[in-house]
DNA sequence: CGAACACTTGATAAAAGTCAAACGACGTGG
DNA sequence: CCACGTCGTTTGACTTTTATCAAGTGTTCG
């Protein structure tokens, strides 16, 4: 398993802000971890107490509510290297299920400690706020996804998200990555049944616009699947020179 | 035009947390209008710079994102006495538009001004984050709604979060409230074509369910409605005791 | 080996979208 | 002041998309 760049919270942030001293000692008193999480377990509850802000290590978080009469909406996934919950965490109930898809390990940050965080450092506040932002942006795209593409451009627009947010790292080789969802998850993100998942991804691999050994999935045209989402790449960079501090 | 009891951050905010005196005097120092907006008037532009934090003083506001056919999709609704863009002010380019539903006024916080406040003020900032997680959970349930439920349940329970969130303040006699959006851009929210809203409200109100005169929406039967949208209440009042300051 | 479980496919039904037309309210310019 | 155009609503006829029900295949794992 290479390229697990990223071992806690100081290391992830510092990516894309330069940390200072203090405040990397700071997030590395409060970091524990990182914990193993199993298959299926789930680690924040809706309606129960938060308990605290993840960073996840390795393997593959889902968030998710639960509907009334038995099924759930899934509604955002969290890979490597991703943060679970930077919005809830400051909050006192979840309003979200969060559950491992696979074994995983995270890091965690005890929700008490991040009042002294905000205390002592309130540029990581910011930092957390742009993960808030980020975690954001997905759930409104899903939603125009959702609520405006038909079946096919939805798949299509969930697998080249999915794709990107793997990043280098997260891809075997010949680009292939492996979901790690059954298609009744999927089914679960889209707002699809698992039989119209079915359909829509034999489709869209009948028109060479996909290709799948298992779980795993492979772009044999990454430009024609790009274009049928009808996406156009963001996610350039940020800017973050305003909240540098003056020291 | 009755009820008007937040004129601006201070007051919004020390209604959910008891604010301390200082904290008061910087939000007052902070806040910028209240300024007018137009009918239409875009105050944030996707993918443009954004620009300050917004409190709605009165009127009505929209956040939505435009698809690649000219269509669009709303992400959220924005009533007196709310917050736009919590979550968007830390960031440097907005990920949607924001434009106001009908003459509107605004308080807002000037992005560069957000800074000093965090350094100062670290407790204003996890207010900004309840704020935050508000917005998400709007979405979020959204979400579920447009993607797990038909349209007559979709309706009922957007009809009800609205009626919800606009509160006593926003009432008029006999709980009528007026939504301000023609039913296309019921649609362009739930995710429904203007025909399809069209037939459905009719058929709620055939069925008893509301009442509607002109864009005057009332109901009859408020409890068979919120069955029909599977909804329990949320939203009981949020413990912020842990964040209280130690003074 | 057998029981789950995920995937696949067909037949059919339900939900939602599309196209088209008509009506009424509203406002503006001749 | 009224004729006219725009806009939102309403309804009908029809099409497309997606869901439902059902059955069969393959794989994994105890």
């Amino acid at each position: 398993m290479s390229g697990d760049n990223f071992s806690g919270f100081a290391d992830r942030l510092g990516e894309a802000t330069r940390l200072t001293d203090a405040e990397r000692a700071a997030l590395a008193r409060l970091e524990e971890g990182p914990v193993p999480v199993k298959r299926g377990e789930m680690i924040q509850r809706d309606n129960e107490r938060v308990d605290a802000l993840y960073l996840v290590q390795a393997g593959r978080l889902m968030s998710f509510i639960d509907l009334e009469d038995g099924g759930r909406q899934i509604t955002n996934l969290y890979f490597s290297g991703e943060f679970v919950g930077p919005t809830a965490a400051v909050g006192d109930v979840a309003h979200e299920n969060v559950e491992a898809l696979a074994a995983s390990t995270v890091c965690l940050i005890d929700k008490s400690a991040l009042r002294q965080l905000m205390q002592d450092h309130p540029r990581l506040i910011a930092m957390l706020f742009l993960l808030a932002r980020d975690d954001r942006t997905a759930l409104t795209q899903r939603l125009k996804s959702i609520g405006r593409q038909n079946a096919r451009k939805r798949l299509a627009a969930f697998l080249i998200e999915m794709y990107d947010r793997l990043g280098m790292v997260g891809l075997g080789e010949n680009d292939a990555f492996n979901l790690m969802l059954t298609q009744e998850d999927i089914g679960d993100t889209l707002g699809l049944t698992p039989v119209h998942v079915n359909r829509t991804m034999r489709t869209l691999e009948r028109e060479g616009l996909i290709e799948r050994e298992g779980r795993m999935i492979r772009f044999p045209d990454a430009a024609a699947l790009r274009n049928l989402a009808g996406l156009t790449s963001r996610y350039q960079g940020v800017d973050l020179s305003w909240l540098s501090d003056g020291s």
